[in-house]
DNA sequence: TAAAATAGACCGACCGGTCGGTTTATTTTA
DNA sequence: TAAAATAAACCGACCGGTCGGTCTATTTTA
């Protein structure tokens, strides 16, 4: 797991162009842009990435590498689905807070998604795969008989839009609505849909 | 009401540029795309609008235009707000079918006021008002006791966000969940968090 | 073991196409 | 017939990608 030189360059390439990304978007941003920040040269970069779309897609590898570490574990812990939940939750709203830039390229890559095949396949696989992982959780809570019996891939949708919406905290004014406040609510609600009442617990 | 001249050549430039728009995103949308799509010249165009970025912004003026009215509409109807929830969402369901292109045109916005504070200004002023017409059923619906006493602002922000999900459904692949099935769903489920339970209307 | 050879990493000036916007000429309208 | 509207040729800043070349470290050779 110990980096090579090549990957240390790689991450210093990826986070110039995180940066230069949710500054200016795809197209705007500058492949100078991503040299000047990343203090490489431009053959040092076509050294590594053959395109700037090449990198830009190797972007997405890495985030996805780095969040899929926390949330495997959050799946594989060993607690009740509800709690695993808001694990989930808490997850990205502290990342949110701590660095709410990948976040925001999100965005980017959704509009690029609509323009380009590959960037959407790229994304419609990490959607995929974290919409499994959310429906494994739904699943062992309807099969524990902690939740109710609920369709788990509707669910799991609509867990996942809701997380996303941090993003709109980052861009708008919610008047008065912090992030914190907002997702803890949203996660009430949600778990309120899911948790069996008491009574219907006892039958 | 009846539009003029000017109104009409307006419309089909801006026709144009939604197409042009949703197809391309606004980097990679050319004025010379524009100028194809709507049957004018680049003369006409900038005769019109004084740059590619007015034009853009003044769609999105004629969008809100468009939608407002019906918006208005079910707001003042004299329905119970449970209701004026339902043709919400109902009325959002329909557009989209009928048309998803503004709705895309809606991603692309998001990446827009990213970077341009122009942009960013209109679409927080599009979204406040949307929000403030949601409160004003939430806050009927818990005045009227339909609903229980719930934040209004959070619950119209976590409304408004769940109607903008239809979006991912015009991106991914949802295996086996349609628009419309998902929207009944998640209606179904914010309208259970939203009204009260028989007993408690009863007390 | 010093010189020669090779490979990998990196540099940055430069080229060629692109596209928002301008200009100028022409046609339509009132 | 003057003003409004439209047409289309044109300008030039801009930027992704290229390429000849350098620099450093490792390996081979004699």
């Amino acid at each position: 797991m110990n980096k090579t030189k090549q990957d240390i360059r790689k991450d210093q390439i990826l986070d110039a162009a995180l940066s230069v990304l949710v500054q200016k978007g795809y197209e705007r941003s500058r492949m100078d842009d991503v040299v000047q920040e990343s203090q490489l040269s431009k053959g040092a970069i076509y050294w590594y990435y053959k395109s700037k779309k090449e990198m830009y897609l190797d972007l997405i590898n890495f985030w996805v590498l780095r969040y899929s570490v926390t949330l495997n574990h959050i799946v594989e812990e060993d607690a009740p689905p509800s709690q695993q939940l808001k694990d989930l939750f808490k997850y990205f709203i502290d990342q949110n807070e701590s660095d709410p830039q990948p976040f925001v390229a999100l965005t980017e890559f959704w509009s690029m998604a609509q323009k380009d095949p590959d960037f959407r396949k790229k994304l419609q696989k990490v959607y995929t795969h974290f919409l499994e992982l959310i429906e494994e959780i739904i699943y062992r809570g309807v099969h524990s008989g902690e939740f109710k019996k609920v369709n788990g891939r509707i669910t799991a949708l609509s867990i996942m839009v809701n997380i996303e919406s941090i993003n709109w905290f980052t861009l708008f004014e919610a008047h008065g609505v912090s992030v914190t406040e907002y997702m803890e609510t949203i996660t009430d609600f949600i778990l309120a849909g899911l948790l069996k009442k008491h009574e219907e617990k006892i039958t």
